[in-house]
DNA sequence: TCAAAAGTGTTGCGCCTACACCCATGA
DNA sequence: TCATGGGTGTAGGCGCAACACTTTTGA
């Protein structure tokens, strides 16, 4: 069990590292993790053991990467690590003991084992989950304006987003619901900015592939139909 | 380790599965696996144990699909399984042990375990994926007209397919190549059909998520550029 | 000449990008 | 009033679905 934990820190993203005192890969720098309990599912072993490095009310989204299983991803005696994506938003700035620390996913320090490799994996899916689902309700803090979230994605994906399309995009999906209040303008002034939230805080697929569905169905419903026509 | 070894059999696709003759779940149908062995990985091991029911060469693609461990999945002792999705195209009919058949997956016997929800999965992978990759490969012959496709697809779809479209998406994406050649009409007449082939063996995803591109890409190169322009 | 099956032309729609333009604030 | 940043309007392009129409065969 291993997690690749992910924080927005712009300009990068981070991930949640410790540094290990012994031996193997000694002073190295290993993702957070451990072995199986008897009557636990992986799901669970993961919480468990993520819960020693970070409060888990924290982490807000939480899901399978794959298995890492090549007899010579370290030295004996042989593991096997099933990798986890855990996602923390960038208001909630966890306390973690003293041998761990966030890292810029850019400047990973030398790590131990794969770990390296299972990082870009978890950085490789979520930017991927970032174009076609609401992912980034995992990542950004409650409530936000189209500016701040659109520093995030650009973190996250790394490269430039526009905020006018990604407010446009996410809101005809209905991903982002407006809290009709504004944010104060910063000192050099400009108009107040309209406050958002994500209306779901569960995984949710937005944008369902276009070719080869069903005949006769126009596009999916990806949000909840007005109940009445015209409110 | 397990195996949802698919295959298309229209009009619905089927899973391999064989019997068991031993206490647990006497008498019930399981996917093929087995242990992980010391010195392989998880792919390595699922090949291996496929062997022992179908000639492997006829598999035309391996991935993983996950790892499944509740703790009561089944009697003790626990397991935990990782599960892989595994595909034949039709053009092989492998022969395959006494106690191993293949079943349509409309029509699971009564299973082992959990292995009629991991089934499930494995065709919820496959049915996305045929919708944004070239996994077309791996389920048909090597070399097909457009309307034996169009089966291939609905089958495992589960909805119809329109042929006029279906060529046209695939070629659009570079999926689909014309071999030249014609297939003979039925014996109730009508044009001659071409005969394409899948211009690659290896999965690609061909429809990349259209929203939150990097800026200034107008899409991705989703296959070779024409050598020059115009030819 | 007709039925059957394959393939192309064309229209319409939805989603996305890009960019021009308008709005609301602090100095 | 101007600079600054937020938000909207709009045009263009692309991919896909649907369907009419043409092509090529066997009887």
């Amino acid at each position: 069990m291993l997690a690749v934990v992910l924080r927005i820190t712009e300009p990068v993203p981070s991930v949640l590292l410790w540094q290990r005192a012994r031996d193997p890969h000694r002073g190295r720098w290993a993702l957070p993790g451990g072995r199986l309990g008897p009557d636990e599912d992986v799901e669970a072993s993961v919480r468990r053991h993520l819960a020693e490095k970070v409060d888990l009310a924290e982490v807000a989204h939480v899901e399978q990467l794959g298995v890492f299983s090549d007899p010579h991803r370290g030295p004996p005696p042989r593991r096997i690590a099933t990798a986890f994506l855990g996602l923390v938003p960038t208001d909630a700035d966890p306390t973690v003991p003293d041998d761990t620390a966030w890292h810029r996913v850019d400047r990973l320090p030398e790590t131990a084992f794969d770990h390296g490799a299972i990082t870009r994996d978890g950085l490789d899916r979520l930017r991927a989950k970032l174009s076609y689902t609401n992912i980034g309700f995992a990542l950004a803090p409650d409530a936000f304006t189209v500016s701040e979230l659109r520093d995030l994605y650009a973190a996250a994906l790394g490269h430039r987003v526009s905020a006018t399309n990604l407010q446009r995009v996410l809101t005809r999906r209905g991903v982002l619901v407006p809290t009709g209040e504004t944010a104060a303008p910063g000192p050099a002034g400009g108009r107040p900015a309209a406050v958002f939230r994500f209306s779901e805080h569960g995984l949710r697929v937005t944008d369902p592939f276009a070719a080869l569905r069903p005949p006769g169905e126009p596009a999916a419903e990806t949000h909840p139909a007005p109940t009445r026509p015209g409110s």
